[in-house]
DNA sequence: CGCTGGCACTCGGACGGACAGAGTGCCAGG
DNA sequence: CCTGGCACTCTGTCCGTCCGAGTGCCAGCG
């Protein structure tokens, strides 16, 4: 075990490096934090914490960088969570409340999330499977062909069109959509196939196999896990990455245009509470280098889908996990009063 | 004017700089090209181009490099667009044929656009103003809460919220849904405040309230141009850029993130065939260093939206050209069939 | 036993001069 | 008008030197 002036000074280390960029040194350590000894002293309690693996040097005679698990111990012990100034709370509410609709409700949180924290900011849309329906709505377009859009209760549409097996009347399409949104209205995602099961038997022969097409489509949209978006911004942010910039920051561009990397990452973290991955405790190769801070949020208690940044595992942990937390829980606010 | 030979010197010169990225040299150059002359002549004709504004030398005592000047009098004179080969013209079709609906179709788009010039991609969804309306929903979501969905002839799908000023009973939603369709459906946007002018006039007093609110949201969806869209992808190729990063490369992914820059730089391309905006002829100044590529696309004969891509100055312009000119006409193919 | 000051050592980055190579401009001659 | 030749200029690179920051270790002190 770490007496407690060693974790003092890895928390410096970490916050001087992430201050300064450079490896720090252990005069600059004494002049910077008053630890009360001398550098001779916090030399040796470098020297264990590198053995430990908590920090690095990058040559011979520099000074210290954190490594994956330094960062680690801090982030589990040794720093907390940087809560919002009151001037920030009102800044994100004020801009937040100026949303129109869902679209703009996730851009706007994506711009607030990469200027609050200056990384690049991912957010998921409210998810499909999580959520549930307010409506269904069945559109006649031509005497064989239907659109079908899915309005669910955090405000997302989705639509599709429908080819007919056969010609379908008004009527019978009518009597399709009254059915269908008395079965399926307010429930949750998960739980519309079982409810739509046995609806075809309800309908004429003729229109049986119409029937079963558009449900099979419903069944479809609701499933289809390529349909979960996401909204990514502040790239711009990516420039003040490092030194040496092409290998570093073209294979995190690549993951960000890959959404199925993205939402993979988001994925696997936790459920409840915020996720810190850092560097490689990344799965994905590309972003070995990046931290990704990542929360769920929702309209109610419950999440419906994920927000974060990702940054250089030099980042401030602190500010960043303080931004994040705030805007999720706001958005959540949104979602719940629209 | 310039003799046919210097035009050669300025063609080669182009060539070789975009393939090599460095500036080049006389004597290089008559290897590489056979034109019968020496090294000797060749600096002349250069020096002569100099003169002129058509390239330029780094520093004293190197080769040179083509100006925006050089760039524009070669894509307008010196080289043609370089035609797709029947394989590429294949996987153009087979990729974008495999699209299920518009986002898939765009984000298709922009990948492929990404892929073949290997720069960043830019594409405009079908524009709300120059289509056609299919046809107008009404939701009743609560008593007096209506939802607008609008769908247009190209397939994009928008929807609003409308909170009414009284309560609005089916019958009259339904009366002003059949009333609306038969009024909107099929013409064209710019179209429709005209024709829905005088359509609160039919309705009860109590009504007139909430049809006259659906109405002024319909015509806000229409009009806002903030709601017009684009995708974007293959940042990653920004790492290509150039040797000299974080300066090039910040200011293009911030413009690539303020839609509004780039919706007007596709807007004040040339409505009809290819434009190509050479470095300083981009009003946006982050964009000083990069060529813009762009070209209308529509389903018929008429274009609903642009699509391009931004690189390089230093890019191959008959070939980037070509590809632009390709996907964009399968995609409008693709939206003809849909 | 832990902290401290001192000391020798190592290494990377900055500085500066020398050098090679590429490219130019100019000129005289064909 | 083209060509070969020549002197000049500039950049990038290599190499040796030097300086400073930082380390590890050790002996001494409380």
């Amino acid at each position: 075990m770490l007496s407690e002036r060693r974790l003092q000074v890895l928390r410096a280390i970490v916050q001087d490096y992430v201050g300064t960029e450079e490896p720090v040194g252990s005069k600059a350590l004494t002049e910077r934090h008053n630890l009360g000894v001398s550098p001779a002293t916090v030399r040796n309690d470098m020297a264990a914490l590198e053995d430990e693996g908590f920090i690095a040097q990058p040559h011979t005679s520099a000074g210290r960088i954190p490594t994956d698990k330094g960062y680690r111990l801090f982030v589990d012990k040794l720093a907390g969570v940087k809560p919002m100034t009151a001037p920030e709370r009102r800044a994100i509410q004020n801009f937040l409340d100026g949303a129109v609709d869902l679209d703009d409700v996730v851009a706007r949180t994506v711009r607030l999330l990469a200027q609050l924290t200056r990384q690049v900011a991912v957010v998921q849309y409210p998810s499909l499977t999580r959520s549930t329906v307010r409506h269904v709505e069945l559109l006649s377009l031509a005497p064989a062909r239907v659109m079908l859009v899915l309005i669910t209760d955090t405000g997302r549409v989705e639509q599709r069109m429908v080819d007919c097996p056969a010609p379908f009347g008004e009527a019978s399409l009518a009597d399709l959509r009254a059915r269908l949104n008395s079965r399926v209205a307010g429930r949750r995602f998960t739980d519309v196939p079982r409810l739509v099961e046995d609806l075809p038997e309800g309908f004429d022969v003729e229109d049986r196999g119409t029937v079963a097409t558009v449900l099979s489509t419903l069944l479809e949209t609701l499933v289809e896990e390529n349909e979960e978006r996401l909204m990514i911004g502040g790239t711009a942010n990516l420039t003040r990455f490092g030194h040496d910039f092409p290998l570093t920051i073209r294979p995190v561009l690549e993951a960000l245009e890959e959404q199925v990397v993205l939402l993979k990452l988001l994925g696997e973290a936790g459920d409840s509470g915020m996720t810190v991955r850092i560097g490689h405790e990344n799965a994905y190769e590309g972003l070995n280098s990046t931290s990704v801070v990542s929360v769920g949020y929702g309209s109610g208690g419950e999440a419906v889908a994920k927000l974060g940044v990702v940054g250089p595992t030099r980042m401030d942990y602190p500010g960043t996990m303080g931004a994040v937390r705030a805007v999720a829980r706001y958005v959540g606010q949104i979602l719940a009063e629209s």
